[in-house]
RNA sequence: GGGCCGCUAGCUCAGCUGGUAGAGCAGGUGACUCUUAAUCACAAGGUCGGGGGUUCGACUCCCUCGCGGCCCA
């Protein structure tokens, strides 16, 4: 039979570069080193030889010589010379690759290497005639033989889902992807940076946690082998971050993974990373002037100031920010009052009375959060405070010292996100337990995101706990806005999808 | 969960009222000693997301499933 069927599919794409593999072998070298000595970065040859060359040094006697190391994104062979660009993390560099510089055999092995081939070469900067920054390479060496090729070189990787499942090639193909989570490393750096200042103790709490607590939300629930139990994946560290205020910590932030079985959107993923602090002897309106400062911190380490835009919309961070109480900026933008009234009825009324749909299962606070995601953070372009939410969404919040029926809680909101959630913490052991009851009651009725109720952090309240406020801030929502994200999914490396066979 | 859009070569995309799939990049061969989306020539490359149906004939029309995107809940 004759196997004269040639379907040259990507498998034959990367038999031919096996093939070049062994033909490297095959001379006795290695196609996958172990080590390679590099005299600097592409990125510190570049900038050497623009120091010289600002110098006023003569052009033809500017000596820097390097030693690099990258990958090779592109080549463009010309018959006895040939350039190719080789990148590394921090720049790339145009190589200048001659016969007469090489030698016959080196340049004639260079139909071995392949686009995506990590390679060392060593030879000395220069500018060619039309004036790209090169080096002009006396010898090189394979690296790394890749097997696979790269997108293409122009218009890159686009496929969303593609991008989002092969991360890597996303971030070979789309430098600036690599921009977006630099940037998202500087955000956590600067706020790091800015709670360490302050006395803020980093700490870890647990991830597996036998009662789901801390915020209203759906837990992932695993199991546990050898303690043949359940547990929950956290929905929120807050519990367990108050337990420690109350064992004698005063400053205290976790900067870590939050889990929601919830739906997945632009601005949801199961799993995602959450800020929290707590201060011992504050209370939220100074926390207000804190949030805005770490914020602050964290928007000029990213954006380079307090001017950015999101989305098409130009923002402006400069202090102080807008602060507007809740039912304030519900009479404002939704046009109607539902702080007169606590009766459930009414305020359904109310609300269905501009459009905003009202469903059984909600209670008194979720049809005022509703009004609020609904008419309200549609408007909440520019950083602004929102604060005294209803008691009945806040269950551990402290109530507002002179309106029992408000919480001392406040949300922060910039380019329509919602970004922080603060408040007074409650500390009263007896008020926290009540507010638990409630939960269960609103859980009974078929609120599956209702709170449980977890005694041991009533135990550990009756200890007691200091006046504290507590803020949480989804990074990831942050790194959104800072770097002009339109989805969650531009900002989280690797992001939930669907497993496909 | 609902609506709309998408899935064609490794990548980026064409493909008309149904007539049997094209280009660019990448890869291969050849030419070229300053190119940079290099250029030129030649050759090669496809389960058109999966399954089913209608039809003489389906990338195209219908149904269904999968995955993704946007909007809504």
């Amino acid at each position: 039979m004759d196997t004269e069927q040639h379907h040259s599919t990507e498998q034959d794409l990367i038999q031919n570069r096996i093939e070049k593999a062994e033909r490297i072998r095959a001379r006795g070298d290695e196609p996958y080193k172990y080590r390679f000595e590099r005299s600097c970065t592409i990125g510190e040859a570049r900038a050497a030889f623009e120091r010289e060359e600002a110098g006023g040094t003569d052009a033809e006697q500017i000596d820097v010589r390097a030693t690099l190391a990258g990958r090779i994104v592109a080549y463009r062979d010309q018959g006895k010379v040939a350039f190719a660009d080789l990148r590394d993390q921090t720049a790339g560099i145009q190589l200048f690759l001659r016969m007469n510089t090489l030698g016959d055999e080196a340049y004639a092995q260079l139909k071995d290497l392949d686009i995506g081939d990590f390679i060392g070469v060593e030879g000395a900067v220069f500018r060619t005639r039309r004036g790209e920054v090169s080096v002009r390479v006396e010898s090189y060496v394979i690296l790394t033989k890749s097997l696979r090729p790269l997108p293409e070189k122009y218009h890159g990787l686009t496929d969303v889902e593609t991008r989002y499942r092969r991360r890597y090639l996303d971030m070979v193909a789309n430098p600036e992807v690599l921009e977006v989570f630099r940037k998202r490393v500087r955000i956590i750096d600067a706020m790091r940076t800015w709670l360490t200042g302050r006395g803020f103790l980093e700490v870890e709490t647990p991830m597996l946690h036998p009662i789901p607590g801390g915020a209203t939300a759906r837990p992932f629930i695993t199991h546990h082998n050898t303690y043949d139990r359940d547990f929950y994946l956290r929905v929120a560290p807050e519990l367990y971050l108050k337990r420690l205020i109350v064992g004698g910590f005063e400053r205290v932030f976790e900067i870590n993974r939050n889990f929601r079985n919830e739906g997945v959107d632009t601005q949801h993923n199961p799993e995602f990373t959450m800020m929290e602090l707590y201060e011992a002897y504050q209370d939220y309106l100074g926390l207000m002037d804190e949030t805005e400062e770490l914020l602050v911190a964290a928007i000029e380490q990213a954006t380079g100031g307090l001017e950015f835009t999101y989305q098409g919309e130009p923002i402006h961070a400069t202090r102080p920010w807008k602060r507007l109480k809740l039912y304030d900026a519900i009479r404002e933008y939704a046009g109607i009052d539902l702080e007169r009234t606590r009766d459930r009825a009414e305020a359904a009324r109310l609300a269905e009375g501009i459009g905003v749909e009202v469903d059984a299962a909600m209670g008194y606070g979720k049809i005022v959060d509703e009004v609020m995601s609904e008419r309200v953070q549609p408007h909440l372009v520019q950083p602004t405070f929102l604060y005294d939410y209803p008691i009945e969404i806040s269950p551990l919040a402290k109530k507002k010292r002179d309106n029992p029926a408000l919480t001392e809680r406040y949300q922060v909101f910039i380019g329509r996100l919602e970004l922080c959630n603060a408040f007074s913490e409650l500390n009263d052991p007896v008020d926290q337990r009540e507010r638990f009851m409630d939960q269960l009651r609103q859980r009974e009725q078929g609120d599956e995101e209702a709170q449980r109720l977890d005694d041991d952090f009533i135990t550990a309240l009756e200890v007691g706990m200091p006046p504290t406020a507590g803020l949480g801030i989804g990074i990831d929502r942050l790194a959104m806005l800072l770097t002009d994200s339109a989805s969650i999914r531009e900002v989280i490396l690797f992001p939930q999808l669907r497993t496909v066979e």
